[in-house]
DNA sequence: TTGAAAGTTCTCAAAAAGTTCACTATCCTA
DNA sequence: TAGGATAGTGAACTTTTTGAGAACTTTCAA
């Protein structure tokens, strides 16, 4: 485990790599965190290497590379927006993406999704869904709802006027439902989407 | 078991390790659960450590690590499948899902969706998809195309007798593209979808 | 071959973090 | 109601980390 100024090295050293394509020099890493003596930046090189963190190709100049980082950091390199007929643009800011940031959280769960209801909201069969715990949401939040204590159902949620809630599918197939709130209890709200492909 | 307090101590370690890659020190322990004294949280800390849910790998500062359990690696409760007018159903055999596994692979990285282009396929702009690297691609594949070492495009790929390649946007407005083979590099295969909605 | 740029090694002093301890308070249970 | 388990405070102490600066060696390219 890694101290605070331990991390801000290898931070440093890992946008600039990103950025510049070869490693920083101790001085460069000194200027970019704030510290003076090449002395001090050069110990912290040093433990990051014995860590097992960077390592030296070579001996050299600028031959500090990182090491593979194992699995149990659950993060992804963010690369960049694409579009049709545009190149790839790094988005500036965001190197790497933690999935596990993204989704996780206190009373969440997942449900996998059994049909086309939502298909307009890009939520496609077999997609799964995460769901935060929740008694209550606002207007457009798509839930969770408990239709009777009987028939669970994902969808967008409405309040109206008279204590009725309007439970609307995204797909222009299947009408809007309308309940008195009596009858529904919010199970939870989506928070979050995925997919895998293969 | 553990106490309220040794559990509010655990709960704060974790969090902490997961928002910033490294432990916290006692005094930042004592802060986040209002604790004045270093002694006390010290004492904590050195009881989750003999109850083994906590350990120090090496003598220092922000040395303390989770001991693998459950709660450790990155995952969520599968609770079942969700359908319109359908109770849940549980899924058997699975109840629990892990994120990280799912999406996580060598040589993938994250791009975020700019456009409407794949909205037929679920991908909707500004939803993250994850790439593997790769150099071919299957017929039917979702991929990540370079058209004249050019523009970089995510499209459905098809090849064409005559060495041509069909590449086919998700979405009825926009036209299919056709190329010989040898203005097109494939940059890698769509493994992976998701969206988080807050 | 030479000199600038980069990396390495060292000492010193200070700051930050971890450890131990005595004292006290509160709650629960026998 | 006594005693134990759990807690918090604050002080003194030890250990680890840190930055500065200087002197040294290595690398690289003109």
């Amino acid at each position: 485990m890694l101290t605070t100024q331990q991390k801000r090295v290898l931070d440093f050293i890992r946008a600039f790599i990103h950025r510049h394509g070869h490693s920083p020099s101790l001085r460069e890493i000194g200027e970019g965190i704030d510290i003076q003596s090449r002395g001090a930046v050069h110990r912290h090189v040093q433990t990051l290497i014995d860590r097992g963190v960077l390592k030296r190709t070579r001996s050299g100049w600028r031959t500090l590379e990182l090491v593979k980082t194992d699995e149990t950091s659950p993060s992804l390199p963010l690369l960049g927006k694409i579009a049709a007929g545009r190149p790839i643009e790094a988005i500036p800011g965001h190197d790497e993406i933690n999935i596990a940031e993204m989704l996780l959280g206190e009373e969440r769960y997942v449900l996998q999704i059994q049909g086309d209801s939502m298909i307009e909201a890009g939520i496609l069969d077999g997609d799964l869904v995460v769901i935060q715990h929740a008694d209550t949401a606002n207007d457009g939040d798509i839930v969770v709802a408990l239709i009777d204590d009987q028939e669970a159902t994902l969808k967008r949620l409405f309040h109206l006027s008279g204590r009725r809630i309007k439970l609307v599918a995204e797909n222009h197939k299947l009408s809007p439902l309308i309940y008195p709130a009596d009858r529904v209890r919010i199970q939870g709200v989506l928070t979050g989407q995925l997919r895998s492909y293969r």
